[in-house]
DNA sequence: CCTCCATATTCGGTTAGTCGAATATATGCT
DNA sequence: AGCATATATTCGACTAACCGAATATGGAGG
């Protein structure tokens, strides 16, 4: 059971933070997606991805070559009331909202469930 | 100003998140109490106080020889609702709640505003 | 089967955070 | 002034966390 430190240890981290407040604000990204939006490195992104699946502060689903993540549906409430809380703080301010921005500007975004585009391509 | 990352490197320790958490409870306490609840050293309190005050998580004021710590009043908004959020996750549980009864066990508790005990004798 | 793409993991080096022990400051009392 | 109490700070050692680079895994499609 998620307790109060292993939460603050997943949020103290910005690259962690920052994937958190796009999860909230779009429900579900790829790591490409969370990658190009932050812009980071793959191996950063998805390292600090493990650290809030291995604490199930995240939950991922695998849909073709791509695993999408979300925050974890069954968080406790006190933990939703946390990142309820830092997401009024934070997603009208210095990194957060640029990395929404920077989201839907990128090219060629893969799409969900099982429909895919035209050409078939997709993320970078 | 406070901004996410700075409160949550305040939070993730847990010596500082007990205080936060007793002060939640209790709204102002100084280090002595602080240090009898929780179990620990003065200097490892003051230590982790010292970086609360510096952050403008805490404020404290001068009593005699005593400071009292409290949650500081004009943090924001979305901070108050983190620190909320985790205090309703966290004061039944775990260490903290151990914390708040062990300090009302403490002998010679110092007295507030300026008036003092029959024998002067406090804290340990 | 082989290749491409998205994602995950491992490795070694570096830095940030924490600790106990010792010491310093400040107030109150006699 | 001198002592006791409460609190703060400094120091060096230790540990945990993060990083880039390289490599591994695993599904999709020819």
């Amino acid at each position: 059971m998620l307790n109060p430190t292993t939460l603050f240890k997943a949020l103290v981290d910005e690259t962690r933070l920052r994937c958190l407040m796009l999860m909230v604000k779009e429900d579900e990204l790829c790591v490409c997606e969370l990658g190009f939006a932050i812009g980071e490195s793959q191996p950063k992104i998805s390292r600090h991805l493990a650290m809030l699946r291995k604490n199930e502060v995240v939950q991922d689903r695998r849909e073709g070559q791509w695993i999408y993540y979300r925050i974890h549906p069954s968080l406790p409430d006190w933990a939703r009331t946390v990142i309820k809380g830092v997401a009024d703080g934070a997603l009208e301010i210095d990194p957060f909202q640029d990395d929404q921005k920077r989201l839907v500007t990128m090219p060629n975004r893969p799409v969900r469930c099982g429909c895919e585009d035209q050409d078939g391509e997709r993320c970078g």
